[in-house]
DNA sequence: GAGTGGTCTAGACCACTCC
DNA sequence: GAGTGGTCTAGACCACTCT
């Protein structure tokens, strides 16, 4: 049966409901042919049918849910201002950093303050030596009830301890309004960005479909002088953020 | 067979492979048991040991060559700092924004040039009229001889006709030090980042692993009155950059 | 040539949703 | 209950690498 000089046949089938969802024949949300649709009109077997609707799942073009179907995917972006919400005026100001983003439905879940040794990779950014303390503070970030980012924030312990960055609670504008408290005002920051897919229960956390990869961002706050202040690696939703950077020439 | 409070058969092989490799059991570049080893050591269905590496392939954790076996991936970063490679320093002084981040080891493939009817997205951005004409600039970037970047430049035709924009060869410093010869030299740029799985044939052509997302930048340069110059949409390797932003507060 | 993964078929039972 | 996708088995032939 096999005629091997053309695309195998699933990937044929595929590619035919890809064309077809970009003609906008199935609209976001909508279903799509299913299993016993395409065993029926290709003349395929099962497993040929899954492989098809695999490559789609795995493109992030389709979701499937289990004895519903496989539907178009809908994406509603959330823009992420790297300037804007890091800029001075944001966080001087008492908002959230979060909050620039999110129009004014900032919410956290699962706030997790704790002093720990810091791991290697963590204090070799922060120029701390080995076996040196710093305080880490995790936290999940939700948009429409949603979790969308996971965020852990790491900052030097002799820089922060006593203070309200050592509490769930930072109060208004947050870690940098606080650092700022301290005489520590971060001046510049670094994000560094990959996307990578999900890992362990990265996909289960952040409830994300099978296909949807993730943003992995480390960033570092450095004051004036250049000497780093704090450490936040985050892991976002891949599908759900638009990231904005400005730059100068 | 099934017993259905636990994990799926083929998760479980799954995870045991991913531990073990995660406990430094198999090295990067290593291979690890193919299907004929997971169907002999536990027992199951060639298709059940297949699902089950399937798993790993799609998080990006090994490397399947027909033939040969599946092997665990190794990663090697390309840094790319936005603001290095867009200051005015390095494009005004002939160097290419391409070559700052590969270290002297600049090369393009199938640069194509063209004048286009603008697309409504881009004419949108760019502030062109519905119909108005742009030129096109498409290449393929390589980073040892391995395609890692594709990259489509749209400028306004009205702003560059006659200049060397319009050749494939656009001389010392690339587009941007053109547009300054033009007495348009760009002021500012913005680029907005997501990250999504390829589509079509952007893993074939980028040469990517399953389970491999691509990393698509939105980059619009703007002269110093707030006029878009040119947008470029940029599509890369998400496992093998990492974008560097620096931000002030 | 032996061994590997790629594609494909034809069946089976199960878990879930309600098209 | 009918229909959906999830898991699993047991075969087959093909394309590729050389583990």
């Amino acid at each position: 049966m096999p005629k091997r000089t053309e695309p195998p046949k699933y990937r044929e089938i595929a590619n035919a409901l890809r064309a077809a969802i970009e003609r906008g024949e199935y609209q976001p949300g909508q279903r799509i042919p299913g299993e016993n649709d395409l065993i029926r009109d290709h003349g395929v077997s099962r497993n040929t049918a899954r492989d098809a609707l695999a490559v789609l799942r795995h493109e992030g073009i389709t979701d499937t849910r289990r004895g519903a179907g496989n539907f178009v995917r809908q994406f509603q972006l959330i823009p992420r201002s790297a300037n804007r919400r890091l800029s001075r005026s944001t966080w001087g100001e008492g908002r959230s950093i979060w909050s620039a983003d999110m129009q004014g439905r900032p919410s956290a879940e699962d706030v997790d303050v704790e002093e720990i040794v810091a791991p290697e990779r963590i204090a070799g950014i922060l120029g701390i030596p080995a076996g040196g303390h710093v305080w880490r503070r995790s936290r999940t970030h939700l948009s429409e009830g949603r979790p969308v980012q996971l965020s852990t924030s790491y900052l030097p312990a002799e820089l922060v301890v006593g203070s309200p960055i050592t509490q769930p609670d930072t109060g208004p504008g947050g870690v940098y309004a606080r650092l700022l408290d301290l005489g520590h005002p971060p001046a510049r920051f670094r994000e560094e960005v990959r996307a990578r897919m999900p890992i362990g229960d990265e996909a289960k956390v952040l409830k994300l479909a099978a296909g949807v990869p993730v943003v992995h961002i480390v960033r570092t706050a450095f004051e004036e002088d250049g000497r780093p202040l704090e450490v936040n690696e985050m892991v976002l939703d891949g599908n759900s953020y638009l990231l904005q950077y400005d730059i100068d020439a």
